[in-house]
RNA sequence: GUGGGCGUAGCUCAGCUGGUUAGAGCGCCAGGUUGUGGCCCUGGAGGUCGAGGGUUCGAAUCCCUUCGUUCACCCCA
């Protein structure tokens, strides 16, 4: 416990970093919006009960992961540590089913999971992420991932992988699950003690084992693909087909599974491998029984969630954030309190006019001060001092080339307005 | 929850097998310029060596505990 550290897994974000965070914000909300979908924001905490039926109580998440506790009501209250259930559950509560056609929503914030932090994993952490409710066409999964694909291309992302598989309905995964139990019965004791725990509990995690030895048993195992339905591959077959359409580039991988429980049919990860283990920054897929089990109407639906965090490091890594400034235009000097006055009202002129001013605080020495003007980064310097202040004047200094000039206050605004715009680009 | 690495100045780090007042670079402050920044020069401030305990004549250095951090496992964005 200390006073002066954030707490673990959470972290300050600071001026300059949150500049560049604002900027992908914006290209999110842009893309999502030119696409259809409208903004949803939903309460960071929603009652315990609904996270344990919408992402499953066997699930890490709900197990050992949520911030749960109970307020003063006596309600059993956990922070979200996701996005779709909190987002299906305001379209039942709001009954947007009852509207007819299909709902196309995003969000986009903080999610809270309690993990021990590693490189792309926090305890607060944000993700974006968008849902499709009430389409069950093949269509809807392509353009989910068409989605994800052209966000991430006007991010300046080329390189990224796109991990695509389906996992089938209910019926082929449960047929799946008992191959694979079968198959592995006999040489159990050959696999690592987690994946004997995975038989047990979800053979289909098996499948992405890190351990050598066990991915050496595992490649032998039949794919999941041998077991789907008709339906399931037709489907499969026909987001493929739309994908290819629109040239967006795929890996087929049989052994992708998602963790969460409500997947059925697609899913899909987009994948930065010079990430570190923790290297998938966007996962999402189809979800057909989950608004039925969240308790409302039988709605198909299908999305994606990705993580900022692991998004900000592949594009600071991959030199793809803009500079940003936050340099003022133009700093202001007054070298005596007694100019104060009138530096004040020159300073709050010039932004009212749509300048971007600093100030300083204090009179210290000119020296100091122009010290202070050049670290800002100011274009322009203005120095009110003893001789300015005689003749109505100002001191507008070029801070790149040093030259200086004097200006009546009565003409400053227009005198500046030559030299610089009010977005900050010098007029040469 | 489990395992490994790392905690020395605001930042990045050095400090060899224990041995005087714990160092460097950058940054900060002041001066070299009576009212002129950047470059250069000179000087200065700034450290309970993460914390607690132990071994020792003597600990930043060795041992134990603890906290923090980081990477990995589990799992996930």
């Amino acid at each position: 416990m200390s006073l002066t550290t954030a707490p673990r897994g959470t972290y300050d974000l600071m001026p300059n970093e949150a500049l560049a965070w604002q900027w992908m914000e914006m290209i999110i909300r842009e893309v999502f919006i030119s696409y259809g979908y409208g903004e949803i924001r939903t309460p960071i905490f929603e009652h315990t009960e609904l996270f344990l039926r919408g992402i499953g109580e066997t699930t890490d998440i709900v197990e050992k992961e949520m911030y749960t506790f109970i307020d003063k009501g006596g309600r059993s209250i956990s922070l979200r540590p996701e996005g779709t259930a909190p987002v299906v559950r305001a379209y039942i509560e709001h009954k947007l089913h009852g509207q007819g056609g299909t709902t196309k929503l995003f969000y986009l914030g903080p999610m809270f999971r309690q993990e021990r932090p590693q490189a792309g994993r926090f305890r607060q952490f944000h993700q974006f992420g968008v849902e499709l409710l009430g389409e069950e066409a093949p269509l809807a999964d392509a353009e989910v991932i068409l989605l994800a694909h052209d966000l991430y291309q006007k991010l300046g992302l080329t390189e990224l992988e796109i991990y695509l598989n389906s996992v089938g309905c209910q019926h082929c995964r449960q047929k799946y699950k008992e191959a694979l139990i079968s198959c592995l019965w006999d040489s159990s004791a050959e696999l690592c003690s987690t994946c004997q725990l995975r038989l047990e509990r979800n053979p289909l995690r098996l499948l992405d084992c890190k351990n050598a030895s066990c991915q050496k048993i595992t490649s032998q195992l039949p794919s999941i693909h041998d077991y789907l339905c008709q339906a399931c591959q037709d489907h499969f077959s026909q987001v493929i087909g739309f994908l290819d359409q629109v040239k967006v580039k795929y890996e087929i991988t049989p052994r992708l599974v998602r963790g969460l429980d409500y997947y059925s049919r697609t899913v899909f990860e987009v994948v930065n491998t010079e990430l570190g283990a923790q290297n998938a920054i966007c996962g999402g897929g189809r979800y057909d029984g989950l608004v039925e089990e969240c308790g409302g109407p039988a709605v198909p639906g299908v999305g994606f969630a990705s993580g900022m965090e692991r998004l900000f490091t592949t594009l600071e890594q991959r030199n793809k954030l803009p500079i940003f400034s936050r340099a003022p235009q133009i700093y202001i000097i007054s070298l005596s309190d007694q100019f104060a006055l009138i530096a004040f009202e020159l300073t709050a002129s010039l932004r009212r006019n749509g300048f971007k001013v600093e100030l300083g605080f204090s009179s210290k020495s000119l020296k100091t001060q122009l010290k202070s003007a050049n670290k800002s980064g100011a274009q322009l310097a203005l120095i009110i001092g003893e001789d300015e202040w005689k003749d109505h004047q100002v001191t507008v200094k070029n801070m790149s080339d040093g030259s200086q000039t004097r200006v009546e206050w009565q003409e400053l605004i227009e005198q500046i307005s030559e030299l610089i715009t009010p977005q900050g680009v010098i007029n040469e």
